[in-house]
DNA sequence: GCAGATAATGATATAAATTATCAATATGGC
DNA sequence: GCCATATTGATAATTTATATCATTATCTGC
């Protein structure tokens, strides 16, 4: 058990939710699939390791993470809902507005602008996202 | 007509798209509620207007504003996609996780940290979002 | 370890949001 | 104004998301 799903866990108790099977197995692959993945997506993959998951405990279970900051919910392309992983602070993105191409980066200096915003609106800063949109190497040509 | 508006038309034309009544009553409403609309949201304030204009033109146009980059589609608690308006570069959000309260706030310091994303991939970038996540003062409280 | 209170589940039904089709129409270039 | 064709909108189909509720599993306290 990795120690990003052990921390993922235990936030779910710490905040007096119960640690379910349907939820450890839900967990688990989000994490395995290191996100990105629909609500159905997401199901699916469930259901090869507990077939007997329901697929409304996936839609509440993905909910409920997103509710205490775990995931977070974003479009890549389709009509549905895609989730990328929260619990490590951050996560970056370069969007292609033409082909929906999504580049991961790591660097960022979102920090001390975030310092400023908590204490101006009393906000309890959990994570943030921060995404450019343009166009990619491939896109620009054509 | 504002000279956002104008701004926005002129893209599509640049861009060889037709400026057809339909897109122009949609932009108009688009840019007078300043963004932050569903399709179907959209499609009624339209039709205020226009009752002519069907709900398939826009969700059509908001694809194709997508794609040329002036808006962005984010989730706003609902399953339904919101659009906000992309065409001054940037957009940031404060967003609380457990109410869904959206701040917005202007300064961010993300130009020299995309200046050197742009370079790497060869990215051509038209727009950034700049979103934090966590518990407004509200919410903290519960 | 067991019982009890209750959070959580999952089968089912319903609603909402998005996408596909295609004949009719409006647009921009000439 | 004419024409090629991009765009439209009515309709239908599909995909996503939400609501219900009887049943089950989890945790707490003993
Ligand atoms: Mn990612
Ligand atoms: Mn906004
Ligand atoms: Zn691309
Ligand atoms: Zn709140």
């Amino acid at each position: 058990m990795s120690d990003q799903l052990l921390s993922l866990s235990k936030t779910l108790t710490d905040n007096g939710h119960r640690l379910t099977t349907a939820r450890q197995v839900i967990l688990e692959t989000l994490v395995t699939c290191g996100g990105h993945l629909s609500a159905d997506d997401l199901a699916a993959k469930v259901r090869d390791a507990a077939p007997r998951v329901g697929r409304m405990t996936v839609y509440r279970t993905l909910d409920l993470l997103c509710e205490l900051g775990m995931i977070r919910p974003i479009y890549q392309g389709t009509g549905a809902a895609h989730y990328i992983l929260m619990d490590e602070g951050s996560h970056h993105h370069l969007i292609c507005n033409r082909c929906g191409l999504v580049i991961e980066f790591d660097e960022c200096m979102s920090s001390e602008v975030g310092q400023a915003l908590s204490q101006r609106f009393n906000f309890k800063i959990q994570s943030h996202l921060l995404e450019f949109h343009g166009l990619c190497d491939h896109c620009q040509k054509l």
